[in-house]
RNA sequence: GCCGGAGUGGCGAAAUUGGUAUACGCACCAGACUCAAAAUCUGGCGAGGUCAAACUCAUGUCGGUUCGAGUCCGACCUCCGGCACCA
């Protein structure tokens, strides 16, 4: 140890240590308990950013801590490095993407190194490997033989100008973020994901998560998943057989609607208009509609429009003919794309009624005491007539024949019920979410592993041809799948008869390849599974997982579904994938010339280079001030002054040691029987056993803010303490030496390399993971010797006394009673009661 | 519009079941060291009030429950985030 400290120095020789060492592989076969602590991996885009600075150092400190704490912990790492910013670079600059995405991993490699996270590197993955990507090919022919991967016609956003496909993000506003083209829906072969299959699971299964999750994230995939119960109804077309059916959550107000509203899109439209005079028109309509849905950016709500048919249908319920009009508002998507309309008790019908002039009957009432009901009574005429907006409570039926007098809540069972009976209906679930799309027209994913023979059609790859390798490269024109383009990877010979064939040239949704990296970090190199069932099962399910909340619903919903399928498969046993999760804030930082505080960003012009961080200030400071500076969910505001005072901590705390290791280094000082604590010694010992339970609680709840916190405290308090090292008595170098150590190991998970320096130099010379366990707290020694008893009067601080801790309530009270301030306060007055509680306060009451 | 979450010093933030509001840090101020500055160390630091104290007021606003409210209840305001024609 140097009497200086210099954090290059320190942190170069511990990364080094551990590195020689292999200090943080985590190995199976280990009787202790086992702990997964799993960060989200990221896009290797060629550095790293503080938000993943951010992400590394909480999770490394709970591994870390938890390691102390004596479990075998897996805390891996790996690259999420398929996906589109590669491909640009190709498309751009004409570097290969497999050569950019191996520089760039490299890169941030040294980074994450450099700040000296403690990964196991032994399991390191890369999704963009043939030895990774096999097993998303695997994966994909296992759904592919249940039925859960099929392929699909389906609308894509198209740009015109580029010939590809575009995602909803690149196409927001209908605009092609690249060339600006207006953005046309185009309907094309794409494969899917049956991830609808499993939409009553993704909700049920929440409870499993609930106190374990964020709420927000719940909340955000339930509705994602969008479950609405509800009820199907087939209403009869006049002079004709057919029937259109709709979803309704509110069928208790089915005597109320006055037409049915279908999408311009609806297959009925075509068969119902044969031969009417309005079916151009409609069609005309259909047409407009669909444009303007696709012009109209996402956030939007354009106004209502329609047209009628002059089709009649009839109410199943009442046998009322009420028309059929086709409504822009009406999604094809969602329930049967056709909607019984209720103006008075819906916003949109009643919107849609307003504008069309159409008659607005009302049928549910408020449910309200029984004279208010009598006055309601008398007006209902007139706000049947005259409603300024639709009435969209639950409450009791009127003008609804025989349901009439029944509750919404009782009449939606039991009319579910009767359309169940009388065959004209049942109840139902519908759910918002879609079947997952994982058709991509690029280059750089995992290439679909079907072929398409003349003969035999289509054929999922033999699971012994996998993977189906990318080829090297491909023209790269932003333009078309770049896969077909490449001769000798799309013709081939077909599998099943050796005839002429050609492959499928999608790439997978990146995705897929995220949606079970985590199991393969259990056994990463396996080469004939995508991970061995027993060997996951001694890992998985995922302790902590930790990443931002932008992940709330991809990423982190595939992953549950990846996870139940692949428990169909048999291959884990459990439904959830990961027991708690934690999304941290943002890092923000000002941007330059205004007041605001926005996430680092190029544009924005306000990140942070880690590296010039590290250079500056160390990797332990920089991580013990990303850590301090605000609770982890919270934003953390980005101030270099901050970490100026996380190094003026590390270098307070580096200098006591260095006054001290020789004494505790060489002296072997233990105490015994005999050993004698002076007071000071003995408020050290306490601070040092209240500062150990304090940490160990606020880990659980990773508190890692107020820890640090806590650390500086204890700090502080052996500063204070005012001891010679060359001269001081034995009790007092057992308490140095027992804060010290218990400072140097709290401090590792947080600033691992100088706590390492710090512990060596104390005298441990084979370095913290192999001899220091995490600190125990004595609760004896933690107990106060003497409390400052607050006193109250009428619930205003007047005064403290000292007492034991043992004291009781009645020396309290008169102890209260007796203090010469309070005396003076309350003399005069009469003392209504006295409230004492134990080891806390009294209140004295007066009038 | 709907649904979540949050409002505490100049700033980031603390505060077991309701029990001493503002821990810890940043910034700032003063002092020591220095020819000087930086660094470092020591002390101060919610607002009003006072030589100092006493005291008064303060956790978004208004009300309530309680001996006692940042914490519980009701109404409202503001900010942030998410969703948005989902029948």
């Amino acid at each position: 140890m140097d009497e200086k400290y210099f954090p290059e120095k320190i942190e170069q020789k511990w990364q080094q240590r551990w590195n020689e060492s292999r200090a943080f592989e985590a190995k199976s076969d280990d009787p202790r308990p086992k702990f997964y602590c799993l960060e989200m991996l990221p896009y290797p885009s060629g550095f790293l950013h503080m938000g993943h600075v951010r992400n590394y150092s909480i999770g490394d400190a709970l591994a870390w801590y938890k390691r102390l704490q004596g479990f075998n912990v897996l805390h891996p790492i790996g690259w999420d490095s398929f996906g589109q910013p590669a491909e640009q670079a190709a498309i751009k600059r004409g570097v290969n993407p497999r050569d950019w995405t191996e520089e760039n991993i490299a890169h941030m490699r040294g980074q994450m190194q450099r700040l000296g996270i403690s990964y196991d590197w032994s399991r390191e993955i890369a999704a963009h490997r043939p030895e990774y990507y096999k097993w998303d090919q695997w994966f994909f022919l296992k759904m592919h033989e249940r039925g859960l991967a099929y392929k699909k016609k389906s609308p894509v956003n198209w740009c015109p100008k580029e010939g590809t496909v575009l995602s909803n993000e690149q196409s927001s506003g209908g605009i092609c973020w690249r060339c600006g083209a207006a953005v046309e829906k185009r309907d094309l072969e794409q494969w899917f994901l049956r991830i609808t299959e499993y939409a009553e699971q993704l909700v049920a299964d929440i409870k499993q998560i609930e106190n374990t999750w964020p709420e927000k994230v719940l909340k955000r995939q339930r509705d994602w998943v969008g479950r609405s119960e509800g009820a199907y109804v087939d209403f009869g077309i006049k002079d004709s057989d057919q029937k259109v059916r709709v979803f309704t959550t509110r069928i208790d107000t089915i005597y109320g609607a006055n037409a049915i509203a279908i999408s311009a899109e609806h297959p009925l439209l075509a068969d119902l208009l044969q031969g009417s005079s309005l079916k151009n028109d409609i069609e005309a309509f259909a047409k407009k509609v669909k444009a303007e849905a696709a012009a109209r950016s996402r956030e939007e709500e354009g106004p209502k429009d329609g047209m009628n048919t002059g089709i009649l249908a009839i109410n199943p319920f009442s046998g009322e003919l009420v028309p059929v009009w086709v409504a822009n508002y009406v999604l094809m998507e969602y329930g049967t794309g056709a909607l019984m309309s209720v103006p008075a008790h819906d916003d949109r019908d009643f919107e849609f009624a307003q504008k069309y002039s159409l008659p607005v009957r009302r049928v549910i009432e408020r449910v309200s005491h029984e004279q208010e009901s009598i006055a309601h009574d008398e007006a209902r005429e007139d706000q049947s007539l005259a409603m300024p907006h639709a009435f969209t409570e639950y409450g009791i039926l009127v003008n609804s024949g025989d349901w009439s007098g029944k509750l919404s809540t009782v009449a939606m069972k039991e009319m579910a019920s009767y359309a169940a009976e009388h065959g004209f209906g049942e109840a139902a679930v519908t759910y918002r979410i879609r079947d997952w799309g994982v058709s991509r027209q690029r280059f750089w994913g995992a290439p679909v592993p079907i072929v398409y023979c003349e003969e035999c059609g289509t054929v999922p790859v033999p699971y012994d041809q996998l993977p189906v390798v990318l080829p090297p490269s491909a023209e790269f024109t932003g333009t078309g799948a770049p896969l077909a383009g490449v001769s000798e990877f799309v013709n081939i010979n077909c599998p099943k008869c050796n005839g002429r064939a050609k492959r499928e040239t999608d790439t997978m949704d990146t995705f897929v390849d995220s949606s079970w990296y985590f199991f393969r970090y259990c056994d990463p190199r396996n080469a004939t599974v995508p991970f061995d069932p027993a060997i996951a099962a001694e890992w998985t399910p995922v302790d902590q997982y930790i990443g931002g909340d932008s992940h709330a619903v991809m990423h982190l919903i595939y992953t549950r579904f990846w996870t139940k399928f692949m428990r169909d498969l048999g291959l884990v046993s459990f439904d959830e994938p990961v027991k708690r999760l934690l999304t941290q804030g943002m890092v923000t930082n000002r941007v330059e010339g205004t007041d605001d505080w926005k996430a680092m960003s190029k544009s924005l012009g306000n990140g942070v280079d880690p590296d010039e961080m590290i250079a500056a200030f160390g990797a332990d400071a920089a991580r013990l001030f990303i850590l301090f500076a605000a609770p982890v969910e919270n934003e953390l505001r980005w101030l270099e002054s901050g970490i100026e005072g996380a190094v003026r901590f590390i270098r307070r705390a580096y200098t006591m040691v260095w006054r001290w290791h020789d004494r505790l280094a060489s002296s072997d000082v233990d105490h015994d029987a005999s050993t004698e604590f002076s007071p000071a010694a003995r408020a050290l010992r306490r601070k040092t056993h209240q500062t150990i339970a304090k940490i160990t609680n606020d880990f659980e709840g990773l508190h890692l803010n107020t820890i640090v916190a806590a650390l500086m405290e204890l700090f502080n308090e052996l500063s204070n303490f005012d001891a010679n090292p060359a001269t001081a008595p034995a009790g007092d170098v057992f308490a140095v030496r027992e804060a010290l150590e218990s400072l140097v190991i709290m401090l590792a998970p947080f600033s691992p390399h100088v706590a390492e320096e710090m512990w060596e130099s104390l005298g441990h010379s084979r370095g913290l993971l192999n001899s220091a366990r995490w600190p125990q707290s004595d609760a004896d020694l933690a107990r106060r010797e003497e409390l400052e008893i607050p006193i109250q009067v009428n619930g205003k601080l007047r005064s403290h006394v000292f007492a034991l801790p043992e004291v009781s309530e009645d020396e309290l009270r008169a102890a209260a009673l007796e203090d010469e301030k309070i005396r003076s306060i309350i003399e005069g007055h009469e003392v209504v009661k006295v409230i004492v509680v134990p080891r806390r306060l009294v209140n004295v009451v007066i009038k």
